[in-house]
This record gives structure tokens, sequence and C-alpha cells, in this order.
DNA sequence: CAGATTCCATACGCCAGAGTATGGAAAATC
DNA sequence: GATTTTCCATACTCTGGCGTATGGAATCTG
């Protein structure tokens, strides 16, 4: 499918095209899922081409980690810009869980196969991001650092155990008033009014 | 078959020698390094003893899962009944983080291979039953069945973050002050007084 | 002590995925 | 329009783990 509109009929692939993909199969199936020759034929071609395009998998996976690190940094810059109470982004946090599905998957799958070299300094950069951002919120709130930073980790931790439980699909469905009232009753212990 | 303490020369090995070994290795490397070449090798000894215990790979991961999960339902229903102040119930769920190293660590991998078709199941069991324990004890202190059952189902959450950032390698030693301190937090956070 | 049983070693066949080598068609370039 | 470049197909080799087949030594049993 030609991503692009220019009138190109044999349609060749670009290595970001190769790179998207894989970030849909980790989404999916796990980075350990991610092969090339599965990954090729997910694509309806051979690994002939994988192999003009990349080295070898290892660079496919470091650049499509990458990608996705770059968009999550983003999003969190522009999140963080585009609120300026402190409180309201908090509760935005929590309410964002929903949205953008396929970068809370491909997270949820990162998160799962943690211990995988190039997998590793991704998480923890991330991790510390966020946990920062939010940590920021509460000292705006008036708490003294560490206990700012105390809040933030627990508060990234609730986040984490949701993701996992919902890898178990032991979660409400995410559009279900079960969910919201659950929700609420995160925000509601854990955001200061 | 003695698995008990007569005068062996040969000291036959036994199927829960190969059990234990595996969870071993699954605390270790995690549910997908659970390769049967492998752990022989770690056993010092050929893969021809295994396949005289075991019909296959999956009969050794469900029984290792079946004597995992056993010993953590017994742990769970003596801890239960060895407090019976719920708060102290509650407080002693947190500090118990840090015991009983290789029961975690075999969780721990185990969530991260939340998707295997053998380990589900048990996940989910297990998820299932700590945090009814954690809602009963807030319905000793008063909350009402939904009200509990989100304060359970978010404690639980902290508890299985807890358990990804300690993979990341992110998160203080479990005996540093620090960790003291955080843990504090935590229980006045979400434990009423 | 002869035979049966238990436990393990060795040697195989099988399969999936990684990476390589090479060729070829289409497109771009001159 | 001839050549070069781009992109992909095909056909290999290689490696690691699974499962099987068979034999052999130690041990138990009658």
């Amino acid at each position: 499918m030609s991503s692009t509109q220019p009138k190109k009929e044999r349609s060749t692939l670009s290595a970001t095209d190769w790179e998207r993909k894989a970030l849909e199969m980790i989404a999916e199936q796990g980075v350990g899922a991610l092969a090339v020759e599965p990954l090729a034929r997910r694509m309806g071609i051979t690994k002939g081409s994988f192999y003009w395009h990349f080295p070898n998998r290892e660079a496919l996976l470091e650049q499509a980690l990458k990608r996705w690190e770059d968009h999550d940094s983003r999003n969190l810059n522009t999140a963080l810009s585009a609120i300026a109470e402190p409180r309201d982004r908090l509760i935005s946090f929590f309410r964002r869980v929903g949205q953008e599905r396929l970068t809370h998957d491909v997270y949820s799958a990162l998160c799962a196969a943690s211990h995988h070299n190039q997998v590793e300094p991704v998480l923890e950069r991330v991790a510390q991001r966020r946990m920062q951002h939010i940590a920021s919120a509460f000292e705006e709130l008036g708490f003294e650092p560490e206990r700012a930073s105390h809040r933030a980790r627990l508060i990234y931790s609730v986040y984490l155990g949701f993701l996992q439980l919902q890898r178990q699909r032991q979660t409400p469905s995410l559009s279900s008033q079960e969910f919201e009232a659950y929700i609420d009753h995160v925000i509601a212990t854990l955001v200061p009014d």
C-alpha cells in the first residue's frame, strides 16, 4: 500500500515501513516474536527485501525502538505543555490510558521483555522521563521533592500494574463504567484535591 | 521413589529435582529460557534423563507451575490466618515483598510471560486470590464491597508495578532506607489509619 | 544369580529462523 | 536506449532446540 501518494506502480517498500510493521508485531505478539521471516510473510514479501534495508534483525529492532521512543517523548512534552493546571495533568495521565492504543500496547510488550539488551535502556529512559513528569506536577502542588518523587513512583507503579493486569485480561474493558468507577477511585486516592 | 535419604551412591534424579531447577531457571532467565537441553546441561546431565521423567517440555512447565502455585497458595493462607488485624495484614503484604526471593522472582518472570498459554491461567488465579485477600481485609476495615475491590485492585497494581520496576532495576535496593521511606509513603497513602 | 526395571548417554532426524550469495526485473539516469 | 541503481526472489548454509531410538550400566527382584 502506498503510504505516500505518487503514482508508483511497483509500490516499493522503505525502511520505515518495516519499522512500523515491526512495532505492530511487537504490540501484538511481543518482542520475542519479532522475527524476520514471519514479518516478511506478514508484509507479503520475502526476506530478500529485509536484508537490503537492514543489516540484521538487531538493527531493525533498534530503529523501531528509537522510533517508538521518539514518538512517546514528543507525546509527553506536548501533553505537558498543553495543560497548565498540575492536577489536571495528573488526571489526564490516568485518563489517557485508554487512548493511543498502539503506543500503549508496544510499551506493555516492552515491559514484558524488560531483560532484553536493547529494550532495557529504552524502558529505563521512558520510565524516568514519565516519573519525572509526574513528580514535578506534585511539586507544583506543594509536595516537597522527596515526597513528590515517592508519590510519582507510586502512581507510575499503578500504571505499570494496570498494564500487567491488562495483559492478563483481568481488567474491566476500557469503555465500561466499571472502569470509570475504578479510575475515579484511583484519582480520589492518589491525587490531592 | 525414595526422595528421602537412603545411602544411594549413584544419586539418581527425580522429577521434582527437574521441577525445582526449572523454577530456578524461570526465576533467573524467564519462561522462554526454560529449554530442555540447557536445563540438562545445567544439571550436569543429558536430556536422555529428562525424557525418561517427562513426556515433553510442556509437561515439565506444567508441573513446575503447579508446584509454584500450590506453594504460593499455601503461603497466602498461612499469612492470612496468622494475622488477625486486617490493617496489619495489609502492611505485612507490602513488607513481605522483600522476603521469599525465589517465589517473587518466579512470579515476576511469569508476569513477563503472561501471554504464554500455560502461564496465563496460573497468573489469573493467583492474582484473583491475592486481590480477594486484600479486598476482604478492606471490607473488615469497613469499606463497602465495591470500594474494597477497587482499593484491592489499586494496591495489587502497585505491587505489580513494583515488580516491573524491579525487573528494570529502577527500584532502590530492598534493604536501603530509601526503600523503607518509600514503603512508608505507600502505606500511609493506601492503608487507612 | 538371571532377569527385569530404572536411569542415563549417544546418536540421530526434524524444524524454524538467521544470515549469505546470487540473479533478475523495474526504474532512474545519462 | 544502454547502463546503473534500486528493490526483491530464490536457493542455499548454519545453528539451536525438540523429540526419538536405542543401548548400556546400575540396581532391584524373585
